[in-house]
DNA sequence: CTTGATTCTGACACTGATGTCACGTTCTAC
DNA sequence: GTAGAACGTGACATCAGTGTCAGAATCAAG
């Protein structure tokens, strides 16, 4: 398919398609005349890469991430080494710590929501 | 306390805690020569100022979240009005689906840590 | 009073993903 | 082959919080 399809068919912007090649994080074949045709399994690399862009990982992690990962389409093309696993390790404890802190913001939010109430 | 004193208490940079004042997030006496005198309940708002932060609600947000928050030292100044309570709603969808993309990182983060564990 | 640490304001830079615009090329269907 | 849609690249802008620096003023202690 080509970027339009991909773009529309998971909601990010082919700017973003484009960016996320350029990051390495996306491959695409190319026609001819240069345009880019990806791959059916493209959709969910993209999915892929959405969610773990929020989750607050940084293109070039997910750039190391990705090889490791078991694809829609097969097992996993790579394997974690030491250097990558410690650094996942601390991208771990920060999404976990993250994890806190929004389940503490959502409390606050439904406090305020809460007292909010009665007057809805 | 001195703006140094507060920001060593929590771990945020004086740069920062001016940035909360400019942005209407945190109020400070003033000594006759013009520096910034805190109370002893602003280490609290600005752990509860991060936490916010942390949980993606930008300055605004959290300018009007913050006079509806149970204090430290007290109740509520202020109970949310209709339009940021459906707002704050917002604020809850975005940060449950947060939390779930986080989680699902957090799991191929796992997945991946595993695979190479063997070879630890 | 003097000295050194702290604080003040203001300005500019950065980050990183994304938006947007310009201008040229390619594709598709008639 | 031609019109119009879709795509290509490159460049610049944006956001929001934070870092950093400069130069001046204040504070606390000797």
């Amino acid at each position: 398919m080509r970027i339009g399809e991909l773009a529309r068919r998971t909601a990010v912007s082919e700017r973003s398609l484009r960016y996320y090649e350029q990051q390495g994080l996306l491959t695409a074949e190319r026609t001819p005349g240069g345009h880019r045709e990806y791959a059916e399994s493209a959709v969910d690399r993209v999915v892929h890469i959405q969610e773990l862009f929020t989750a607050g990982l940084c293109s070039g992690k997910i750039a190391e991430l990705l090889p490791c990962m078991r694809d829609a389409d097969g097992g996993p093309a790579d394997v974690a080494d030491g250097r990558l696993v410690s650094s996942l390790l601390v991208e771990r404890a920060r999404i976990d710590g993250q994890i806190a802190a929004l389940q503490r913001s959502r409390d606050v939010l439904d406090e305020v929501i809460e007292a909010a109430r009665p007057l809805q």
